[in-house]
DNA sequence: AACAAAATCTAAACCGGTTTTGTTTACTTT
DNA sequence: AAAGTAAACAAAACCGGTTTAGATTTTGTT
């Protein structure tokens, strides 16, 4: 049993195929088709079962109604949530995602944006991005490929991004330590360091500090790397809390290095919040049901994925309007979310 | 800037369309073109950054490269797991992956079967089905649609599949609450409960009760709704521990379960392991840091993904084939793949 | 130098839709 | 009754590749 086509269709009828198509798309009274015979092409769709081919539709209007998203690991509960609601967002709109995770591997990454802009050209693109470089961005841009940065941004603010406010929710959480009495904080981020999520979450911590008149220690800042998180970060946590520092507060800076950092210290046999504090910028689930459960600062990541598709949504349709319009060029176009401080019993 | 097409580069050689597309396809030798000129198109086509329209393609040769995969819920750190195995395995190959959640919906699920099937064609689908009938699956299996069953199959065993030894995981996971001294056991599942995993899970619970000769007593046997799980669970593990029941131990069918109950169980300020065991099927990374740690079957989920991709492309391989060779069906075709009991400190 | 064979490359059809342009037929209008 | 005008539909081009069926050039042979 071959699926029928467009063709089928039409012979099954005795009509020409554009007069399917045109009913198919709704134009039957813009092109002056005749109600009965427009019923009787529904008839003859619903009675053979007939789907059009989006690769031929795809190929003729340039339109597939698929949505790339490139994040760096489907598999971590951050991502995983985002997706889900870049995912709901879409669906609303009769998009679906080809997901990517990229690995936080810059190459990796690169491949596949080209794979999904260049050659199956997707209609948008959603990159929670791990390069340094934005060239493939400009590269975008040239191509008019409408395509938005999620959650991390670059530097120079020329490309559209939904963001969240790292480096208010950073301060937020040191703040938050510093009112509990702790000030003697480390920091444990992690490469690859040139991300605008981390290098925000860093500036947040300083500008606590500084607010509070508290000296900033550099061996305090710590950073281990994204190949060797498990390892690396006993080692760190380790560093932190032995002599000369003796931390008494550990900052994790996202929620992977949070759940290797409670491993770490658990292993070493302290006590949280008795011994050494611990707070996590992006709370996850997980953070309420362990022992004790973590403060942490939590993402809307529901209104990300609906702010995300909102802009892109624009940025799609003013694809054809661009330059015929005026020079407001619909790059520049950013949103920054606020987070919350959610506070556990992990800073006593 | 726009893309630049197989004719352009044609053009600015001053060769034929069909000659770069078969050098570009790696049949230069085949096709007797010469190595000079061969040479000159890769420059040519290095030089202009030609990418070839994946669209175009998979009109003419029906191959896209890209993989359907439609799970509950992406955001549910089990699916989340089993996408990233996927997509792992599906990228070795050079294949995409298009992933959509279900939301446990029926009519939804079958919705996004036929619009990855029949509309986009994508070269292989991967469903955890949430379907009752069989008969979205006939369907593809007569329109030759490359498919495959994972996690969760159906009670013909008709379709290819890859799926977990739910019966034997949780009757081992009994096993070890009996051995623990504990034998009043509730279990919580939940709609829709003909799920094939949560009907051998319920069996697995039978097996272990009868090996023992512990009689089964079917009001210990409680069923939440999907839609409203967390009011639903608050209210069955509070049945299941007052009186006439007063259960020893709950069996939480999947991980969302097992989380609701431990928040209702905590709730009523009640001890685990003390007042009330707790096991789950299903480990997620979550359940080695609550407290206490959870005993649960763990699912190996990266030879999940794996198994499918292989199958998958077994599956694939063979349609060309198929019918040419002998009459054994590729269908049929299912792997079973063990578990593992991980025993923390939910039991006593 | 003539002709077959081999080497190298091209024109055109095709995939299945959408869109542009064209054609019938019936109906007015004068 | 001839010309003009809608109304209703169809033919053909197009999207950008791949593949089939030729076409042309080069080489080899006598």
């Amino acid at each position: 049993m071959k699926k029928s086509s467009l063709e089928d269709v039409a012979k099954a009828l005795g009509v020409s195929k554009t007069l399917v198509s045109m009913v198919l798309n709704g134009k039957a009274t813009q092109y002056g088709i005749s109600k009965k015979t427009e019923e009787r092409v529904w008839k003859m769709v619903e009675e053979m079962g007939f789907k059009p081919n989006a690769t031929a539709r795809k190929l003729r209007t340039g339109k597939s109604n698929v949505l790339g998203l490139i994040v760096a690991d489907i598999s971590n509960p951050f991502y995983a949530k985002i997706a889900r609601s870049v995912e709901d967002a879409a669906n609303k709109k009769g998009y679906h995602m080809l997901i990517c995770s990229s690995d936080e591997n810059p190459k990796r990454e690169a491949d596949l944006i080209s794979i999904l802009a260049d050659q199956h050209q997707v209609d948008g693109l959603i990159v929670s991005s791990t390069l340094d470089d934005p060239q493939m961005f400009d590269k975008l841009t040239l191509q008019k490929t409408p395509f938005l940065l999620l959650d991390r941004e670059f530097a120079s603010g020329l490309f559209p991004s939904v963001t969240v406010d790292n480096r208010k929710g950073a301060e937020m959480l040191v703040q938050h330590l510093l009112d509990k009495g702790v000030n003697n904080i480390g920091l444990i981020t992690l490469s690859p360091s040139h991300l605008s999520t981390l290098k925000d979450r860093i500036t947040g911590y300083k500008d606590a500090l500084k607010k509070n008149k508290i000296e900033l220690k550099d061996a305090l800042l710590r950073e281990v790397s994204f190949e060797n998180l498990r390892e690396d970060i006993i080692k760190e946590v380790d560093f932190l809390l032995s002599a000369p520092h003796k931390v008494r507060a550990i900052f994790a800076l996202n929620n992977l290095v949070a759940l290797y950092a409670l491993e770490a210290i658990h292993h070493k046999g302290l006590k949280i919040p008795q011994d050494v504090a611990l707070v996590s910028f992006d709370d996850i689930e997980l953070f309420r049901f362990t022992s004790p459960p973590i403060t942490a600062i939590s993402q809307p990541l529901e209104q990300l994925g609906e702010h995300a598709m909102e802009m892109l949504f624009g940025l799609m349709n003013n694809k054809d309007k661009e330059g015929v319009e005026n020079g407001t060029s619909t790059n520049g176009h950013r949103v920054v979310l606020p987070v919350e401080l959610m506070v556990r019993n992990s800073c006593g």
